[in-house]
DNA sequence: CGGGATCCAGAACGATACTG
DNA sequence: CAGTATCGTTCTGGATCCCG
């Protein structure tokens, strides 16, 4: 395999329009998504929301490895940001329930694309970083010096 | 049951059945992957290489408050996942050149359905924050208490 | 049961200086 | 030009205790 072409500038995508617009690094919209959802627990808690409500108690059995703490924080975050909705049943021992807003379920197909992607990779990536560790610890492996500069 | 249903289970989705397999926390591909993508530059960075490779220089224009130390560390990871490759060019100052792997490209696919959602839907999120943090301040708004338990 | 408050360890990140 | 090395800071998340 000689090597792929510079980039197609694959169609359907924007990105090339996007990121050359100049963004502000501030109030960039990935960005704030990104730092939402890209946290440890928020896209496993949509995952977790994502077929019925659940009960705080609930979402433990759901996330075997989630500190009390921090199921709190996620869902606060998560609705703060409008993705999912508390409700409070004033019963004998309180019980809170949680759902994904209209809004949060919205989120549920671009992430289902990425869930499938990283399931349908995830061989591929740990593949690479075998090779890619190998080569370290290994003679660094030269064979993709190129001849010619562009 | 008077309010909308208890989530209607989209098409298309596997959420379902994909989490109530009982996952192990460890090797789940969506740790991995989103432990990978989700930090605060390889996002920016894959769509800052979608349309084209990019010199190591050039990469500081197209992400202005990058430091130099994230720059290289991003670029090594998304390289031991076999995400960006590595061209050198042995000139007289040496010349480095990142491009997208096929297994980069091929996550542009499902990157760009995010960055799309986030585009669309900031604007609610920027409205739900702003809802969410003056009933803080405010009175706590208790006009979403339930009346009965499920 | 469903949290909040506090403390702390480690990871992530930025700034700076040095190198081939 | 394209890094590496080191340091210091900030941020994240886990543990623990307390509360209605």
């Amino acid at each position: 395999m000689p090597e792929h072409p510079p980039a197609p500038a694959r169609p359907g995508l924007d990105f090339a329009a996007w990121q050359a617009a100049g963004f502000d690094p501030a109030r960039c919209p990935v960005r704030n998504v990104l730092d939402r959802i890209g946290d440890k627990w928020s896209m496993l808690m949509l995952t977790a929301l994502a077929a019925r409500h659940r009960r705080f108690g609930e979402l433990f059995r759901v996330m075997p490895d989630i500190s009390k703490r921090m199921l709190t924080q996620t869902l606060r975050d998560l609705e703060r940001d409008g993705l999912v909705t508390r409700h409070v049943f004033p019963t004998k021992p309180p019980g809170v329930e949680y759902r994904l807003s209209p809004l949060g379920q919205s989120v549920l197909e671009p992430l289902s694309a990425l869930v499938g992607w990283a399931d349908r990779h995830f061989p591929d990536i740990e593949a690479a970083r075998a090779r890619f560790d190998a080569a370290q610890t290994g003679q660094p492996d030269t064979s993709l010096i190129e001849q010619d500069a562009a």
